[in-house]
DNA sequence: AATTGCCATATAAAAAAGGTATGGAGGGTT
DNA sequence: AACCCTCCATACCTTTTTTATATGGCAATT
């Protein structure tokens, strides 16, 4: 059975007769005889009545007219399917995204969303290790990352934007009351609350180095393993954070706020990354194609 | 696009590689190269990343594999459902009942519904003027009728069995109680309630006859234009009507009964009336063919 | 009786698909 | 490092399939 049998068959059964289709098809007319005794051959019944002025439908050739027309329109939905597919416009797109990256996400994501809404997404929140892990084995498509993540090769980014890393306090354990930045001396005797150093976040380890810088080691009370535990452990009182400066800025009934660290200029960079592949699938294409956009 | 196009992409979808799709299928490997590269071409779009080992589905490439999949399947099915719909094994089967034959028809159907369950049964209950006139329009297959209906050209007809044609009556207008059968002279001063003798029956015309015959031209109390409509007037006491027995056998609740007619013989045929056509639908043919076998 | 429109068949021409030979590319092996 | 092996793509030729042309039969209409 063959789409093109279908077809003249189809397109006898809306001329009422062969020599009808044939002028509607521009072809001549045995040709279709043939292909319509064929297809009756290989279903193994008769699908028209031959008169003289005409054919005429069978039961079982009503039956195989109602199914073609079914069949032409998945063909063509499958076409379509296929191109957006192709295109991006259908899909999947699997994005990994770090506790401190929430906001980026989001924001980015909508307007994907917005642009691509028959793309479906799914989105997972963890930390860089694992998000690293899922993307080289191909779970995850794109992760929302920091800059100082390390690097693995083969991976490209995009650097989505700047966050100036702040001190994170509440009422209680501002270390500088009443100032709009906070001295460096002034985290002489503040307990500290950091992510884990040796964690793919590097901005603890930096602020380490400028106390050492300024003569003195800080108090480290707590090392916290990921963003939302150390905002809650800030919270909690147990001591000053260090973050970039959107994340607490995401939480406006909080009573945790950040100050600058006097002198202290490097920043944190929410990165997207993404596997190296010349064979992109066309989500991600179209997906990092906004991202890059939106950044300029 | 071409079954033959997916068939060879689902192949190699399969086999992970054209060349061991190739020996799958006992054909060459270049060809399936050419006809990949065309489906491709036709939808616009690359369906697999060529590698050094074999090729790899590419997004656009799975969702196509997917849906080829069904498509096969809905092939299948069409022609299973065709060569059905031929059989006889699923369509259609419109069928006219008149009142009086509704035991005979109930009776054949379920036998023919329980070996062809697939088959849509339409049943309509109706005068055997107005059914003959769907059967001519083709909006009905098959009639249930009596003998004595009217001929009309090209019809055929299947004879179901016969029905004496006995007296309807109950205890109270029963002319020759605590016999057997009534002697032809107690009509002489029941009333009778008869159907219409102008229409298609005509048994009524037949027991008139036979009075007139005895010497007397019986009281006709009332005209009935169906079946029902006689029994309730029987019932009502009007008179005693004259049915074929198995009519009133059909109600075994009644206050009704039938006694036949001292030495009247004739009767009454249950028969099948459909189109002379030679390319009956399989449905018509399958139930023809069963009401063949269930008169042997 | 002749003409017309329809479908089916036979044959020649065109198109499509398949097969063979071959080359480049990337891995693995010696 | 050279070689071989597998895989896919391309070129070219052969076979098969499909189309077009010509023709005949059939039934209805003029």
């Amino acid at each position: 059975m063959n789409v093109k049998q279908l077809e003249y068959f189809a397109a006898v059964a809306e001329a009422g007769s062969i020599s009808g289709a044939a002028r509607e098809l521009h072809v001549a007319q045995p040709p279709i005889s043939r292909q319509l005794a064929m297809l009756e051959d290989e279903l193994g019944v008769t699908l028209f009545l031959r008169t003289n002025k005409g054919v005429e439908l069978t039961e079982a050739g009503r039956c195989l007219y109602q199914h073609s027309r079914q069949m032409f329109q998945s063909l063509r939905a499958m076409a379509d399917s296929v191109r957006d597919v192709s295109a991006g416009v259908r899909g999947q797109l699997k994005v990994g995204v770090i506790y401190s990256d929430v906001q980026t996400a989001t924001s980015l994501l909508k307007d994907y969303h917005q642009k691509y809404p028959q793309v479906e997404l799914y989105v997972r929140m963890g930390a860089p290790g694992d998000l690293l892990d899922d993307l080289g084995r191909r779970e995850l498509h794109i992760l929302f990352l920091r800059s100082q993540s390390e690097r693995s090769f083969g991976l490209r980014e995009l650097v989505l934007g700047e966050d100036p890393l702040e001190l994170v306090m509440c009422r209680e354990t501002d270390p500088a009351p009443g100032q709009e930045a906070v001295p460096i001396q002034a985290l002489r005797d503040a307990p500290l609350c950091l992510l884990r150093s040796d964690d793919l976040w590097g901005y603890s380890r930096d602020l380490l180095g400028e106390c050492r810088r300024a003569g003195f080691t800080p108090n480290v009370a707590c090392q916290c393993y990921d963003t939302p535990m150390e905002m809650q452990m800030v919270q909690a009182g147990f001591g000053v954070g260090f973050l970039p400066r959107s994340v607490v800025a995401a939480h406006p009934g909080s009573p945790l706020y950040t100050k600058p660290v006097l002198g202290f200029t490097t920043k944190s960079y929410p990165i997207l990354v993404w596997e190296e592949d010349p064979y992109q699938s066309g989500c991600v294409k179209r997906f990092l194609e906004l991202a890059g956009e939106k950044k300029l």
